[in-house]
DNA sequence: TTACAATTCTGTAATCATTCCAAATTGTCA
DNA sequence: TGACAATTTGGAATGATTACAGAATTGTAA
């Protein structure tokens, strides 16, 4: 199996043109499901790729985002994050490690409450904040 | 009854010194359910307080959300929101006109999901994105 | 293949919310 | 009042993201 032929005609279906960096970045996502940033992909791209542009990065996933093949994750202040997986699904994001958790969600399939009545609603996320189990243990080592 | 000394009182209690910054930042938490950001608080206030600095805003709402005053908001990229409603509630981001509306939301205090055992969970968000009822006629009279 | 147009990429400069920091001010308490 | 601590101020720094304009690449048609 060719992963680079999957993702280069994924792109074709979407309607847009699979560069090499495109394809790239979408590889990297597909194969590193840990919510990246930006900055995330393009420091593991670029070793392979030196001339990648780290604003080509950016404008690759805002297109990706529009066309729907990733979504934007806005958990932390200050850096967006990408989940390739844009099924719904809730987030837990670990104060100390800063690592993104999935998990089921129930909540974001159900109806809309009635005060939202007549808005237009284009997505939704479900996020949680806290400690993580491993984080949680070493906290409780030091105090 | 005089707000400023319930406010006064307020910050009192919470072992928080009620300078007069803190107090009319409260008061204009209190006053003004809009989810502010840090900007939109320093430029309400400025008029009545000209040397108020947007460092001291940012200081003082930092300092409310460590004593849990209030409860910071991230749903757009770039900037924060502070909500002084603490309350378990979702929130509906306009995509158009950036007003956020509050909705209730009982998934919030529902019980968590088993793939989180052992995580500490110390926030939950509900956050939703689209047009609010406004914004989705006008964009329906434009085409 | 060649040539031209359209698209994409690149890298630097700008933007903008937020934080840093050191000096100035204010508050507290003996 | 005096002295020390807490708070505020404002200008400089930070850091993620975007703007932009030129360079490179790709697609198309002869």
């Amino acid at each position: 199996m060719n992963r680079t032929i999957d993702y280069y005609t994924e792109l074709a279906q979407r309607g847009l043109q699979p560069s090499v960096q495109r394809v790239r970045i979408l590889e990297f996502l597909h194969a590193n499901r840990i919510h990246p940033t930006a900055e995330q992909i393009w420091l593991r791209l670029s070793p392979g790729m030196p001339t990648l542009s780290r604003t080509t990065v950016y404008n690759t996933l805002k297109l990706f985002a529009e066309a729907g093949i990733v979504q934007t994750l806005v958990i932390e202040e200050k850096e967006m994050r990408f989940d390739i997986d844009t099924s719904h699904h809730g987030h837990f994001s670990c104060d100390r490690c800063g690592t993104v958790f999935d998990f089921t969600a129930s909540a974001l399939s159900g109806a809309v409450p009635s005060e939202l009545d007549g808005f237009e609603i284009r997505e939704r996320h479900l996020y949680y904040k806290g400690l993580c189990r491993e984080c949680r243990t070493k906290e409780r080592r030091k105090g």
